[in-house]
DNA sequence: ATGCCCTATGATATAGGA
């Protein structure tokens, strides 16, 4: 089986490239963050010929998260236990679903803004709900195979960004961040490495200054997974070459491939 | 090296991205 996450940075200014993709790399469940779009402006109908069910969250302009998937879409849950609201706002940054015997996550982590944003404490607070929910889940089922994955907005080590002397007060590396990914992993869950298929591994190069042709990229699109789900991987990359050319995503799909039934 | 920002919106500016 094959599964992957990819922020598209919004569904309708990427949907050729999200078909063209889907058709070489036949994935069987794809993980799609930041939609940029409500549940009723998603294009179902393309992705639903090439063979895949979907289910969607989104309300709008910011963030949205959805499952495709082609091997059946069960017991979808929208958001998670204790999600914090940002601004009074329950925000859509989190889908689960049951895919072919696997539970799969799709999640957009906030993004913090500043550490001294109220953005930043938001972000730790809703890292602490995917704990919680992470912990349900494998409560309730820890044989079965389970993967959460998605743009976690946070570079795991200073080796994840290409210069962390330019990160000096910055989010995605600080400490009480890097916590946070830590706490979920304690609640039982490992993290799967891709490796790079060419070039630096990153899954992340801002559309400014040219960064991708600079190298200046981050890893920040992630696969978190239990045991049962990390023992069957037989591989895992970044497809970097999707970042190239005109109309890409500011992010690269990460690609899992797991001998499952 | 595959290039010096991109996206959606009460849109001709702005917020957000990371």
């Amino acid at each position: 089986m094959r599964i992957a996450t990819w922020n598209v940075n919004s569904i309708g200014a990427r949907l050729e490239r999200v078909l063209a993709w889907l058709e070489l790399n036949k994935p069987d469940v794809l993980a799609l963050q930041e939609l940029k779009c409500t549940d009723d402006a998603f294009p179902l109908m393309p992705i639903q010929a090439l063979g895949y069910e979907v289910a969607t969250l989104g309300t709008g302009r910011w963030n949205g998260v959805a499952l495709l998937s082609r091997v059946g879409i069960e017991d979808v849950t929208r958001g998670l236990i204790g999600q914090p609201q940002y601004e009074e706002a329950d925000e859509p940054r989190a889908i689960g679903a049951t895919c072919g015997g696997v539970r799969v996550w799709s999640v957009y982590v906030p993004n913090g803004r500043e550490p001294d944003h109220p953005h930043y404490s938001y972000k730790l607070e809703w890292f602490a709900a995917l704990k919680a929910t992470a912990a349900a889940e494998l409560a309730q089922s820890p044989e079965r195979p389970l993967t959460i994955i998605g743009d976690y907005n946070v570079a795991p080590t200073d080796a994840d960004v290409w210069d962390i002397a330019k990160f000096e007060n910055s989010t995605h590396v600080t400490p009480g961040e890097r916590q946070a990914l830590a706490d979920v992993l304690s609640a039982g869950l490992v993290e799967v490495m891709p490796r790079a298929l060419k070039g630096e591994p990153f899954t992340f190069w801002d559309y400014r200054q040219a960064s991708f042709g600079r190298g200046w990229g981050m890893r920040i699109d992630l696969i978190y997974a239990n045991q049962a789900f990390a023992d069957a991987v037989s591989d895992a990359y970044i497809d970097r070459e999707e970042r190239k050319g005109k109309g890409a995503s500011d992010h690269a799909p990460v690609v899992v491939d797991v001998d499952l039934p």
